[in-house]
DNA sequence: CCGCGGACTTGAACGTGTTCAAAAACAGGT
DNA sequence: ACCTGTTTTTGAACACGTTCAAGTCCGCGG
């Protein structure tokens, strides 16, 4: 038992250094089995395959992700402020993986046959990460309406989602462009919140409210 | 010279029947030569590996999206009416290929290394896709903030993006969800265009449109 | 001490995407 | 007809992800 979570563990430890210096597909099976001092076949006996490993080191992101997040959050600070912490704080976490690159996307996503555990396991990642979002809006002391309270976390995971998008794709020095696309998104994050509270943007909210709970229900459809 | 084009074509076609059939990764570069055949090393005369022929799957959805959307767009119709046709219209195109999944994605973004002409084709479908959004704009009879003009495709451009990417990962009944999320989404759409046009949106409004601009210039950073 | 059963480990084997040196087909010029 | 250089085609070869039957280890009841 000893002897089963050390190998597990060592396979984890050298697969997820082997991703960050060499990126996902430079990475060999047969070198994290090397490295880890095991054989090639013994790997496969811990994980169904190299996604599963992917998927070790997305939890491990977004344990990270959590925990410096909850470091930087200032409690009553602006919704600018702690939305621009807690999104550049995911960047910090992911930077050295960047050369990971789209493969990020493509496990995050639940592509996978439909009965398979994974998107139970992915879900949970994304969950995680909304209740993250929903843990920063408590934190500021932004007023939100009512009808946006229960939908903002998941409208600002989205938010993060495509903060992400654009951070895969950024060839940029130390993906700075990505750092500028929050500094100037995030501000303009806070005011549309902001102005979701005016009468006029009723109607607009309900409607986005609406639709996102409708889409988020467990059929989404009558039929 | 014929024979160049006769070769290409085959492989193009039987490329995409099978990608239609069978999905991404059933499909094999082999079954590929055998069926079109011609000898496995000579598909790779003409296409330098399998991403390749997905860029060409990629084209081909872009031209039957632009040609399909053009037929259905209405002269002076409201926006969401065309807006809901071009969509719809685009998941009609992209419906055969749903067993694709997630590698249109992973294809679909300039992940490549910089250098390659790829970003430069990949480019070209995107700049494709906005500008078919601009024809939807001006086709329809909605009026537009001037300082909206330049961005508002680009924007639903990205709205777009959401969409297909709910489309890939919607396991329901031929996508039906991703129908009534388009439907559901569109007249939200609307109502922010419309908006838009008040006063009280103006900082908002111009917020988005620079950073926009900032973040798609040549550079989008000083450094 | 032996033997049994299960957890763990191994290395060979399969099918895959991709590369490459060599062969074949072709187009012109002499 | 022959040579020459280019374009096209071929099939073997390589490294990879994954599978699997067989082997090894380990604790425990007899």
């Amino acid at each position: 038992m000893a002897r089963t979570s050390e190998t597990r563990d060592k396979v984890v430890e050298v697969a997820l250094r082997l991703f960050r210096e060499e990126g996902f597909q430079a990475t060999t099976m047969r070198r994290i089995a090397d490295e880890a001092g095991v054989s090639l076949g013994n790997a496969y006996y811990y994980f169904a395959g190299k996604d599963e490993l992917v998927n070790e080191l997305y939890m491990v992101i977004q344990r990270d992700h959590r925990e410096r997040a909850l470091r930087v959050l200032v409690d009553g600070g602006s919704l600018s402020e702690n939305l621009a912490a807690v999104l550049h704080s995911g960047l910090d976490v992911m930077e050295p993986y960047h050369a990971f690159g789209g493969s990020f996307l493509q496990l995050a996503l639940p592509t996978r046959s439909s009965s398979s555990p994974f998107s139970e396991e992915s879900s949970d990642a994304r969950s995680m990460a909304i209740d993250l979002m929903r843990t920063t809006l408590e934190t500021s002391k932004q007023k939100v309406p009512g009808s946006l309270k229960d939908v903002l976390p998941q409208l600002l995971w989205m938010i993060y989602m495509g903060v992400t998008l654009h951070w895969v794709t950024d060839s940029s020095d130390h993906q700075a462009r990505t750092r500028t696309l929050v500094d100037g998104l995030v501000p303009v994050v806070a005011k549309a919140v902001r102005l979701a509270r005016l009468p006029v943007a009723r109607g607009l909210v309900t409607d986005v409210a609406g639709l996102l709970k409708r889409m988020t229900s467990p059929e989404g459809l009558k039929q």
